[in-house]
DNA sequence: CAATAATGACACTAACAAGTATCATTGTAT
DNA sequence: ATACAATGATACTTGTTAGTGTCATTATTG
């Protein structure tokens, strides 16, 4: 009933340019994401996901087998995407702040959701989400940790990813909390940091 | 296609006493859980749960409003049980097993995973479990730490709640490893309060 | 013992959704 | 230029599912 729902088409006919096609299958996977967190992957409709991405069915059909195959290319290149975006920090705090505010933000806690909720039925795109994410986090971690405060310290990386996520983490899994602000993120990641003894000892 | 979905019917007809209608209700309840958690919210149909619960649809639907009523009153149900039938532990470190124990079994990440996939949808039960759970072990947790470490420790609840779900926790939501034995559930829960110099100075 | 609540069995309806088919149309590729 | 790939528009097929209706049956309740 929304907005996105009742967009139609917008496009030109006719056959795209190989550019204009890549283009078309990042829209159609962009325009997912909303769809499935507002429905759930079981209740969301190839109608829906085809309204969303101003496109029709047939087009949808064109560029994926199946409802199955636009969720987990969406997950996918979502995934790699986060991953590959991850600009490298300066110091440890800064590193910190930035994966508390990544994981809190709207897009990242959806995609966990779907992932999560379908777990059962796409057991490969946890494995995926987990491998391109958490696993990624914590080496990153782990290496500043490392450089930053000493050999000794790095066994630290796994508590401190865990208590960057924390109980804000959770509520925002259930929709119980907003998305951080940056403020809050950086005071977050200065308290994990403070309790695990890694916070540099300025002034 | 599992034997839980094949069974049939198995209660004789007739009118049931004031206790079998209890007990049918939580029978209904009962076997509502996994067959949400092999299909999802979503795709799972009432007559797969009628099966489940060997009883015909009409049945289901003299007890619950619709798919969602079914849905609701089994979450509710499952989180009150879980607040419930918390026994009183002695320490501060067989509290913190417990805690681990528990929140990594199969019963309880299947619920979490089913109410955050769903949490958009169904926010009041997100917030039901989050209060049932999550506030009361943390609740728990500080009454122990207060207790037998001291008022000053007792900030730290919350950070020991993160730790002892940790890492591991996240897996278990996305499905990539099994639940913990007691022995792992005590190791685990002895790190995290060692790492917040919370660990009794015992031997 | 009579009234009736609850059930199983089973058919049925109405809605909805996945995926396909057609066809005219447009613009790319060669 | 000409073939043809991809699309929008639209209708259609086929299967599924939520929820209801009916009726005989059983046993509780009063």
């Amino acid at each position: 009933m929304s907005a996105r729902e009742a967009a139609r088409p917008v496009r030109k006919r006719g056959r795209p340019t190989a550019i204009e096609r890549v283009e078309r299958r990042a829209q159609i996977l962009e325009a997912a994401l909303p769809v499935f967190l507002d429905h759930g992957y079981g209740n969301a409709t190839v109608d829906q996901l085809a309204t969303a991405a101003r496109v029709t069915k047939r087009t949808i059909y064109s560029y994926f087998d199946d409802k199955a195959g636009v969720f987990t290319a969406m997950v996918r290149t979502l995934a790699t995407t986060v991953s590959s975006d991850a600009p490298d920090a300066d110091t440890l705090e800064s590193l910190a702040t930035r994966i508390v505010y990544r994981l809190n933000s709207a897009e990242l806690i959806g995609l966990h959701r779907l992932v999560i909720g379908e777990s059962t039925r796409f057991p490969e795109l946890a494995r995926t989400l987990h491998d391109s994410g958490d696993s990624r986090h914590i080496a990153r971690l782990a290496d500043h940790i490392r450089s930053e405060r000493g050999q000794d310290a790095a066994p630290r990386a796994q508590p401190l990813f865990s208590l960057l996520l924390g109980e804000e983490h959770r509520k925002r899994l259930l929709g119980l909390s907003p998305p951080a602000t940056a403020a809050e993120a950086a005071a977050h990641a200065d308290r994990a940091l403070a309790l695990l003894g890694l916070l540099a000892e300025s002034e």
